[in-house]
RNA sequence: UCAGUUGACCAGAUGGUCGCUGUGUGUCUGUGAUGGACACAGAGAGGAAAGUCCGAGCAUCAAAAGAACAGGGUGCCAGUUAACGGCUGGUGGAGGCGACUCUAAGGAAAGUGCAACAGAAAUAGACUGCCAUCGAAAGAUGGUGAUGGUGGAAAGGUAGGGCAAGAGCCUACCGGGCGGUUGGCAACAAUCGCCGCUCUGUAAACCCCACUCGAUGCAAGAUUAAGUUUGGAUACAUGUGCGUUCUUUCACAUCCAACAAAAGUAUCGCUUGAACUUAUUGGCGACAGUAAGUCUGGAUAGAUGACCAUCCAAUACAGAACUCGGCUUAUAGUCAACUGUAAAC
RNA sequence: GCAGAGGUGUCCGAGUGGUUUAAGGUGCAGCCCUGGAAAGGCUGUGUGUGAGAAAUUGCACCAAGAGUUCGAAUCUCUUCCUCUGCG
C-alpha cells in the first residue's frame, strides 16, 4: 500500500549499487527488490530552492508516480536536478514518463 | 491628478473526481506485548511558519549560602510586562516645506591612551604680519593671539568702543557656567539674578558609575534498564561537585582510565496555553481586570496536492519540527485619515 | 532543529583604525641562461571608470547596505553566501 522509501540505509544502498538513468531534469536509480512490490524515494537537493518549493516538487512527484504504471520487484530513487522546479504539472508528468520509458528501453 | 506620510484589513471562494496525517466512535482481526484493517464523524501551516537577533517557560548538570577576582549585557525620564535590549507616553537632539520620521541619548572636571598628513603651533607658546624700545642699517629684546594660510578641530560669535598695536580689556545682543523661583512624579522647560567666562575631539579606545547575568539546549532529557569485566588512586584522610580562588553547610564509598553489551524504523517529552473569541470596566496609551463561550496541527524521507468548471483584478513572499512574547528581513492587493515644494483644471 | 567558524586581485593568503602598504607566493607576459627545453634568475602585471597625443594620473572597489569616527578591509548593526560540529 505504502510505496515510500524511508530508511537512510536503503537510500545509500541504492546510490551505491543502483543502475542510473539520466535526463535533463532527473536521475533515476534502480535496484532489484526481494518482494513482489516496488518502493520509490524522492531526493530533492537544497540547490533547487527553499523548503516551500522543495516540498511542492516532492508532492507533485508523488502524485505523478501514483498514476504511472510502475514495474514491481524494483526499488527506485528519483533525484531531481536544477530547473525541474520551474516546470508546470503536465510537462513534469511527461518528463517523468520519458525517464521511465528510457529505463525500459535499456533493459 | 500627481507626489508623499501614517494606521488598519486581507492572504482567494464554491462545487465535483482521485489521494495524504492525527483524533473520536463502531465493526472485523492479531500478538509474549504495543497493535493492524475498514467504515462514519470531525480537524489539519503563516503573517511572516524565515533569520536565530533578544527575552522567558521546560529539562539536565546532586543541593545551597557568602566573599573576592575575571567575563558578558544594558544605558535620557516615567510606565507596561512572566521577562526583555521589546512596547507605550513624554523630554532633549537630528532630518523634512509639511503630514511625520529617526535617535547605542550616562560620565571627557577620576585616570590612561590615540589624534596620521598638513600647519609656526594640536592642548601648547611664536613662521609671517602689526606695535614699542635700541640701532645708521641688518637685526636684537619685549608686547600681541586680532591677520595669512593649514586642518575634522586653532582658545566663545557678531557689532561698537578702546589701545602704541591688540586682546572679554569694556559695553550690547546671542551662546556658556553657577545659584534661586515657578511648573512637572521625573527627564526637563520657563524665568530672575550673578560670573567676562583657561580647560579640543574620541568611551561602537581602555575605563569609571548605575542596574543586571550560572552553563548547556528537546539531537535537552526520561522510559525500556536490571547491571558486567580489567587496571589504578584513596581509609578518618583523599578525590569529585554549575567560569576561577577561598570559606561554610553538605552529598557520594567513591573517583579516574580502558573494554564489552544494550538500541532504534520503539515509547514518552508533544501540545490546555503568561491560549483564543466576544462583550464590558479602568487607563491618553502599551496594558490590566471581570463575565460568557471555544478546544484550534503534532509530522518523523517529514502530512494540505493534482485535474476540471464557475466567480474574480486575483495573485506575491513563502511550509510548523518542544512552546510562547518581541525584533529584523522578504512580499501581492484593498481601505481610511492626513500633508502640499512644484504643475494642471 | 540547535550550536559555531568564515567571506580580501585568476587562485592561495598576510594585513585588526592613519595619510605613499592592498605584503608574499601562484598564475600570466617579456628578457637572461641552453644546441633546444625544464628548473633557476631579473623585470612588469588587480578590476572598473574618467582625463591626456603619450609618458602618466584622478576616483571607486576588501561579500552587500547603513552607522560611529577627522579618517574604516579593520569597530557596531542588518542582510546575503560558504563551511563545520551535535543522537
Amino acid at each position: 500500500m505504502d510505496h515510500r522509501l524511508k530508511k537512510n540505509s536503503q537510500f545509500s544502498y541504492i546510490y551505491k549499487r543502483g543502475e542510473r538513468v539520466n535526463t535533463q531534469y532527473f536521475t533515476l536509480f534502480v535496484v532489484k527488490s526481494r518482494f513482489d512490490d516496488y518502493k520509490i524515494g524522492f531526493s530533492v537537493n537544497k540547490k533547487i530552492g527553499k523548503a516551500h518549493t522543495r516540498n511542492k516538487l516532492k508532492r507533485r512527484l508523488r502524485e505523478i508516480t501514483k498514476r504511472l504504471p510502475i514495474k514491481k520487484i524494483k526499488n527506485y530513487v528519483l533525484m531531481a536536478k536544477e530547473g525541474s522546479e520551474q516546470l508546470d504539472f503536465n510537462t513534469l508528468q511527461n518528463e517523468v514518463k520519458r525517464l521511465f520509458e528510457k529505463y525500459e528501453k535499456r533493459v
